[in-house]
DNA sequence: CATCGTGTTCAGTCTTGACAAAACAAACCG
DNA sequence: CGGTTTGTTTTGTCAAGACTGAACACGATG
């Protein structure tokens, strides 16, 4: 989904001084590529990942060429990979009044989780299914409490990752769901 | 490691019966290609994931050749998965005095989480070390801000992990963690 | 010692997916 | 209209890794 913007606000995002800038840099580098890891381990593009690092750290929605340039990367890949995590609803293209170009901005966060909770409850789903399908006494009573335990485990998983989404949400700094 | 085991029980892995097995059997086998499905989701090998719902299916220790058997899989694929495994903790290689082959069971669980929960807790270190590194005033407050709630969202994903490792020890069915 | 049973390692094939370059499409501008 | 600018799609290349068959290691056994 597209989302317009009125102000016309100038890109700020180029560079911010240039000062100690030289280990500013470096540590923006860092956390791209970490972040580009870490997406990698969740089955996305590392491309997709490092898009999401730069986002984060860009106060003002960044333009599609400029992506390119900053992680020198094809402008196809940029095309490729922006829209993967848009249709995720993790950023957002902006476009603004007579200016045809695009321009991106992270969407603070969601969307990517609900997606992992819905994997679980799949599972969980998957799980279930299984115990129905078991007939009642056969195959003894440990398989069947080992599927409950399953079960049980992504359903927690699942409210879990909802509950973060929550608590993330509100800004509650208490990182301890148990004790609340 | 390896665990051994004193009684030498008759391996009745093999058929449970054969009534209304025609359904149970394709409930089976769907229920571990789901599981092999879900394990490639989360980057391991599809066989590791087959042999991990084999195994819960399994109410005694299976065959290292029952596996290949029973997957359909070369065993030189069962000797890389099932050692795979083993060195995850998600499944125990059992031998019996008196019986050079190896048989293997299920783990009852954990182990996995704890390495899912790392990860975020890496993420969690990586946002924080480029919060750090941010210059006081440039950037913006929002980048700030977002790193912040970023850090909070791995921290309380890490927790709410190590929350549900224990939930699921103690066989509680309570799923709604923030109401304890 | 030759052989068998059992599991591991190696080498090769095949699939998958990321990425880029180039062709393409569409809107705009002169 | 032709030529730009901006983004997309297509096509091809390359690398990673899953899986297999075959060779291997090694203990047990006649």
């Amino acid at each position: 989904m597209t989302v317009s913007e009125p102000t016309p606000a100038p890109d700020r995002s180029a560079e911010p001084a240039a000062a100690a800038d030289l280990s500013l840099h470096a540590a923006e580098e860092r956390f791209i590529e970490a972040m580009g890891l870490a997406h990698e381990e969740d089955r996305l593009p590392r491309i997709a990942g490092r898009l999401v690092g730069l986002l984060i750290l860009s106060p003002d929605p960044v333009r599609f060429d400029h992506l390119a340039e900053r992680l020198r990367v094809s402008r196809a890949s940029i095309s490729t990979n922006t829209r993967l995590l848009e249709n995720m609803g993790v950023i957002q293209r902006v476009t603004r009044p007579g200016d045809r170009r695009d321009y991106f901005q992270i969407n603070e966060e969601p969307g990517l989780l609900l997606r992992i909770a819905d994997r679980y409850r799949v599972r969980q789903a998957s799980a279930e299914q299984m115990k129905q399908a078991l007939p009642p006494n056969a195959g003894g009573e440990v398989v069947f409490e080992r599927l409950e335990r399953l079960i049980r485990f992504y359903a927690i998983l699942a409210d879990s990752l909802q509950y973060v989404l929550a608590a993330v949400a509100d800004g509650e700094g208490n990182s301890r769901p148990g004790t609340a």
